[in-house]
DNA sequence: CCATCCTTCTGGACTAGGTCAGTAAGTTCG
DNA sequence: CGAACTTACTGACCTAGTCCAGAAGGATGG
């Protein structure tokens, strides 16, 4: 009368999916490596490539690997500790982890406030707003996807800076703003369509948004800041002082 | 040269996701209404059931939709707002958003610590602790697997008070324990058996993890906790004051 | 040297079914 | 009235393929 369940007995599924995982977990293969094709492995466990498809798609969901569009399924390197409350920069919070970060900057633009910007921002229309999307990379991986949304009367000239750098930094050298107060949203949800193309995605695949916030030194609102991480890549980590 | 992409147009997939998605947004069906079952879906859309299912994944991790094991698929209520940082009790934060809670004792039990729990209570071994499984609904819907993991030797007696109210509550009035200090991680992975039997949800379907490590007013580590959220039914907010 | 083509490999999207286990509601029977 | 049984329905799991678009690397040609 034992439940089936699928994590050990039974199902094809169940195998596949502990099989793979003990493998992975017992360090046979290593961080970042290529996993065989969903075909191949379809021939090792003789079985289709659906059923392959939802062990890995499982294996996935909790974290294990992860795929790049097109390419292949690979072996998830340990998850990186974020604290979104810390004041330490990206760049340095990879390297205290001896990771190696980079920052790409993918586009830039100038217009008007709309949509899911405007009711973060707080305003209603004809407010004209920068925005700056970036690609983050964790040894060489892209795993996050970052979208910088700012009030244009605040920032005159900002767009001719270097954006691969902290945008903090910017905001308190050239125009004298510092972070009073922030309020940040962590989402499960699924990835829109132009991250999931940077990122290497499928459109409708998890990840882990970020909606962040900020005030500045007299409390108005400054920016707001909308973070995709692939979901295997991060972990959030908050220390409190009641 | 434009992108097929499969957000509006292109496949099949697409269409059928966005046609489910406009029904939902535009308040066609109401929030916990049943959707027709993948059989129905597939005539209606005269393909197969397992494009349906593809569709139906994909605005599950959206937050969308939800299912229920074996039960059916139905549109997910508004998501709960939780900071995890703010003292409200569960029932109290629920209640303050206009929803009811209920939170129900699925098991107690008395043990030695291994695995996870030790590495998180940051023990090595042969220490007992007592293990309180909960289970939590939000307008009669179970979104939340609570498991809490106490060091015997601070909690004597404690398996025999009311465990379906707040445990904050037991340790100051019983012991006179305050959370002094806590740490608290935020993990996108899947769900363990026992969690996803608890939450109607198939093995290896994806959950936000919460894991908690409290600690009392001399500093001493008191015991931790591990929540699953349903992820469409939560977003996490934190505010901070730099 | 660099661009373009071509071939191979990958996962993504799709068809057309079948089996099985657990849910839920109704029905029977003591 | 309440427990046990029956039955229809649901998603979970599974087979056995096809076709397509994008990625990657090597060959070709100016």
């Amino acid at each position: 009368m034992r439940a089936t369940g699928t994590g050990q007995f039974g199902t094809q599924l169940g195998k596949i999916r502990s099989s793979l995982k003990q493998q992975i977990l017992s360090g046979i293969m290593s961080e970042g490596q290529k996993l065989p094709s969903e075909r191949e492995l379809s021939e090792l466990f003789s079985t289709t490539r659906i059923t392959i498809k939802d062990a890995l798609v499982s294996l996935e969901t909790e974290g294990l690997i992860y795929r790049e569009e097109r390419r292949g399924w690979y072996v998830s390197p340990e998850r990186i500790c974020y604290n979104p409350l810390s004041r330490s920069h990206f760049h340095q919070m990879i390297r205290e982890q001896h990771r190696i970060a980079e920052t790409k900057l993918l586009n830039v633009r100038s217009e008007m406030v709309a949509g899911e910007y405007a009711k973060s921002l707080e305003v209603e229309r004809i407010t004209p707003i920068y925005v700056i999307e970036r690609l983050r990379f964790i040894d060489g991986r892209a795993v996050l996807f970052v979208e910088n949304v700012l009030k244009a009367a605040l920032f005159e000239g900002i767009l001719s800076e270097n954006l691969t750098m902290s945008l903090t930094g910017i905001y308190r050298e050239k125009y004298g703003y510092e972070t009073k107060r922030s309020r940040f949203d962590v989402i499960p949800t699924s990835a829109p369509a132009h991250v999931a193309k940077a990122l290497n995605l499928a459109e409708g695949q998890p990840v882990l948004k970020i909606r962040r916030v900020n005030y500045k030194q007299d409390g108005k609102l400054m920016d707001c800041e909308f973070e995709y991480w692939r979901p295997d890549a991060v972990m959030i980590r908050i220390d409190s002082v009641g």
